[in-house]
DNA sequence: CAGCCGATAAGCT
DNA sequence: GCTTATCGGCTGA
């Protein structure tokens, strides 16, 4: 089974998820990669099979390098045990466990010695109902295989168990090796606009505009009231 | 649909 | 000892 998962996420078939994204993507500031981001895959070769979404909304964290600081950020102290995936090279995975039940999905950005990072907040499952793929994400969400794609996948920790991301399992694996049973790929989806929000959940430096989501997307998550400005991109 | 609330434990001071 | 980048269930409109 786990032999399935390795010659999956090397082999034939792993194309359909695009191209594996370059390194310098990421060893830049959060709030620029953070929305060029949307609209990437995020893929898990897991043993049940490869369980992948389309990224639709994000947050960015500032390191604490940044003036203004971000005292929102996990690294905004400097490095602790935590953390330190933050801190080092970009296009790692940061996860992290909230509230005693849940994790949370981070890529690091900036070069290594710097730290800065996006939340993926939200995905569009990348299968259709009715799928084997789309059935095993509902079911590690614990609902039936009919559910609503946003049950799946509207929500950072919601997300990381639709697609069976655990800290144990993933925290500081690189994202950008073909090896890496979590992967970021692009497969040509284009972007144009962009929603610009403040950020969720957070109790420091609310007023940020760092949140950013496909506009109107069915997958986001949060209220529906939380309004921005819109912005083009490339 | 919006708003409130409790669960539950790691991480940091 | 206190905080927390969440979620789901509940209430009331």
């Amino acid at each position: 089974m786990e032999e399935d998962a390795q010659i999956e996420r090397t082999g034939r078939g792993v194309e359909h998820f695009g191209a594996l994204m370059p390194r310098a993507f990421f060893e830049a500031p959060p709030e620029l990669v953070a929305p060029r981001l949307l609209g990437k895959v995020l893929v898990h070769f897991s043993p049940i099979g490869a369980l992948a979404g389309r990224i639709v909304e994000v947050e960015a964290y500032l390191g604490p390098h940044n003036k203004p600081p971000d005292p929102a950020a996990h690294s905004h102290r400097g490095p602790t045990p935590r953390n330190q995936v933050l801190f080092g090279p970009a296009g790692h995975a940061y996860v992290y466990s909230i509230y005693g039940r849940y994790f949370c999905m981070n890529v690091s950005c900036e070069k290594d010695g710097q730290a800065g990072c996006v939340l993926v907040r939200a995905l569009e499952p990348l299968a259709g109902p009715n799928t084997a793929s789309f059935a095993a994400m509902a079911g590690n969400r614990g609902l039936a295989p009919g559910a609503a794609a946003r049950e799946l996948t509207a929500g950072p920790s919601r997300l990381c168990q639709a697609l069976g991301i655990t800290r144990a399992a993933h925290n500081g694996l690189d994202l950008l090796d073909a090896g890496s049973c979590l992967q970021l790929r692009e497969d040509g989806y284009l972007v144009s606009e962009v929603l610009v929000t403040t950020r969720i959940g957070i109790k420091h430096a609310v007023d940020l505009p760092l949140r950013f989501a496909l506009p109107e997307h069915n997958c986001l998550s949060g209220p529906r009231s939380l309004t921005g400005s819109r912005i083009l991109i490339r």
